[in-house]
DNA sequence: TATTGTTATACTCTATAACTATA
DNA sequence: TATAGTTATAGAGTATAACAATA
């Protein structure tokens, strides 16, 4: 019936991200984070000093939208801010960042290796090159 | 930089969505056509007398929001519906509804095909089975 | 009792435009 | 001139609750 759909990459795509995307957020939700969230926590992690554009450009996120996000990542005592000059502010992880980031990491890893444990396993080790080769 | 990122499928899935959803929406706006009412006009057009309600489970679409949906194609003179009985309703595709989706569809095609192009040739016949297995 | 279609509403996510201060 | 951070706002898209009428 839907397999005319199903057939779509296209469709196939929209409908495996919603439906992925719609399973981690409830587990971010519990370390009280979100995905986008998650995201900066974990790129903040790997690199240290980056802007908020930086982290925006990285992510796909526009400018305007990184502010509410550090502001609650800032409040949350997750992350702090300090100028590089008098224009650009340097993000990193505070202890409880760090703290944080660690256990929903740790969350996160387990969650992915469900992810691909649901994928064929001919199939499997084709998944992310394929993904990567369609946006980056 | 971004690797790390890269490297977890659920990231890669959703940034690839994200970039070929933004990539499609254009293309489908050029024929006065949101993505998720072109999916139901490739639905509809596959299976006759379909209900609202068989679209919204099908495509996973809220009821709620299939009736702005449905009621912007039979405004745009793209669908009729039809009672089947006193409590539902038919729906089907009209003359205009079968052109449009026949331009739209072979847009569609185009896309899926330059999609797929840009995956790798080793992935390629990966990628759908893969993406299936995920949320079907 | 469960389901259909519907209304109204709220919430999240994302996009745009404009402004200032600084590089 | 271009960029960083910010504000305000608007638009999608999606989710929830409730209702009347019908299966």
């Amino acid at each position: 019936m839907t397999d005319l759909l199903a057939q779509l990459p296209g469709y196939a795509l929209r409908r495996a991200a919603n439906a992925v995307m719609g399973e981690l957020a409830p587990i971010l939700a519990g370390h009280d984070l979100k995905i986008a969230e998650a995201a900066v926590l974990l790129l903040v992690r790997e690199q240290a000093n980056l802007t908020s554009s930086q982290i925006g450009k990285t992510l796909d996120i526009q400018r305007a939208n990184m502010v509410p996000l550090l502001n609650r990542l800032e409040s949350a005592g997750l992350i702090h801010r300090e100028p590089i000059d008098k224009k650009s502010l340097a993000i990193n992880l505070t202890k409880d960042g760090e703290a944080k980031i660690c256990e929903a990491g740790a969350a996160i890893d387990t969650f992915e290796k469900n992810l691909l444990a649901r994928v064929p396993a001919e199939h499997r080790d084709h998944l992310l090159p394929a993904l990567n080769a369609i946006w980056r």
